[in-house]
DNA sequence: GTTGATGCAAAACTTTTGCAACACG
DNA sequence: CGTGTTGCAAAAGTTTTGCATCAAC
């Protein structure tokens, strides 16, 4: 169970942000493209073939926006720009990884929840109080490989 | 044991690579200030404080030479630049990750090898061949936590 | 009505590139 | 000496910002 519109039109209420239409449809365009990874320009592609005006400015101002309550999650490919997803520790503890292709740059996805253990002990150890992790895997996917 | 200028010397003959001044001191600068994260910048700004002149393109062009040999490893911490490092990873099989501040910003280090299973147990699941991981945990450090 | 949000264009940054001069092997 | 490397300045690309206009509450 991910977030919802009605997620974020409660947590715009309690915060007193105003709803507008361009965050609605931002956060629609990642409900939209599930694990898929977008950059701020990709978000403004999708928006803008679906005639839905919005500014790249806004865009960014969104992305920043919806990352500091934590419903986005901020990420970072080597790529040159910055990538969000839905962030699904906010509503559940599922976690997935990211495994990076080095010759053609193809991200996928991997599913986890072994690393509960080793987040606790290093939480015990360093003193920091851990609210997420993130893991990616550097490798070479099987087409690749078959080169 | 990590990486020496030896290792570097050979490694640069090996593939033919010449063995210019800059190239050295832009590693130096890395074995000066280990566990570090240095920007192109921060490595520009070492080098120009110690009399070392380089221009910012060539000290952009050897991190990328250096990358792709293996002798740095490439990071983001989400400040906006890329972050290098040795990579402790080329030499010996000894990890270490991030525990990333969300409040301050600072980035502490933490020894780990706990991971070598789950690696292992990724690649045979996703027919990736891995040859690299990063793990970074995001929270509070103990300062941030007391205010 | 107020106040925060948007859109545009300009500015700020980081990173890349073209090209003449240079220096390693 | 020849070819790869450097330095500079310009270009490219992403992200941020100032400000007038607009719209949510």
């Amino acid at each position: 169970m991910g977030i919802t519109m009605s997620h974020l039109k409660e947590m715009f209420r309690e915060r007193q942000y105003k709803l507008t239409a361009q965050r609605q449809i931002v956060l629609q365009a990642f409900l939209d493209h599930q694990d898929e990874h977008l950059s701020a320009e990709d978000v403004h592609n999708i928006l803008r073939n679906q005639s839905s005006e919005i500014g790249l400015a806004t865009v960014y101002r969104t992305l920043e926006l919806l990352s500091d309550l934590g419903v986005l999650q901020k990420m970072n490919f080597g790529d040159g720009r910055s990538r969000y997803e839905i962030n699904e520790a906010s509503t559940t503890r599922h976690h997935h990884h990211h495994l990076i292709c080095l010759a053609c740059g193809k991200v996928k996805e991997f599913e986890d929840d072994l690393l509960e253990t080793l987040e606790n002990a290093v939480a015990r150890k360093s003193n920091f109080k851990i609210v997420d992790h993130q893991l990616k895997f550097y490798g070479y996917c099987q087409e690749c490989q078959e080169k």
